[in-house]
DNA sequence: CCATTATATTACTTATGCGCAATATAGTGG
DNA sequence: CCACTATATTGCGCATAAGTAATATAATGG
């Protein structure tokens, strides 16, 4: 078994992308590099949470910040992150097209029976 | 930018990774289905607790529940869950490195400054 | 049927983190 | 230097979830 000093970094990485607003900020990311004011116009966030956001992604080595006058571009540095985002979406997609064939399948037998019942 | 309904679910995947003890309770399973006494014993943590994380873990579809007499095997069913694990671990370890050389770097120069100062 | 063991659930306390409003700080143009 | 815009920070209320003790439920052996 690993030892919880191996998975503690581990789960905070996890706790990073486990916030859908945060996801949306990081989503609203994966078309280039765009300033707060841009993110918070994409993503209909309030500025300080959209700012925290972002100070959670640049410290967890996700995004980075980089001051252009008064703006500051944040971008993706971490593919990573887009990676893990995909293989949850794909399996995510999966189950619930299986979840959908077993409501059908369910519903296919309840015609059936109920079928049966008027003959 | 991805809508917030496709993100949902993906968060909330990752919110269930996104616990140390519960991917304590996920590690002990690697080598095999385990009942819960010997998840408790193995992991270390309380009974309730352990129960818990289960049901979570269960609700998630990573972990299969399988009840044989009185006790009640549990085995990981989604391998995505480790390999989403594998890929934050060799991120991180790579990380780690590279701020281990960068703060090597850093020494070395602090030495050589000194160095130069003594000469 | 009863005692015992295994597992699940509930009630509760506590901690963590989001979102928001207010405030602080930085940079720019006039 | 001042007004303005952009970004960051802080303090607070609120919700969520972890951990634990106590209790409930399930299965087994005697």
């Amino acid at each position: 078994m690993q030892s919880p000093q191996v998975l503690s970094p581990v789960a905070e990485y996890f706790k990073v992308l486990s916030e859908v607003s945060r996801l949306t900020v990081l989503s609203s990311l994966t078309s280039g590099a765009k300033n707060v004011t841009e993110i918070i116009t994409i993503t209909g966030l309030g500025q300080a949470n959209v700012s925290k956001h972002l100070k959670v992604l640049l410290q967890a080595g996700i995004v980075t910040r980089t001051p252009q006058g008064g703006n500051v571009y944040y971008q993706i540095v971490d593919p990573i992150a887009f990676e893990l985002c995909e293989l949850v979406c794909d399996r995510l997609s999966i189950r619930i097209n299986e979840q959908a064939k077993q409501i059908a399948a369910l519903q296919s037998l309840r015609e059936q029976s109920s079928y049966s019942d008027r003959v």
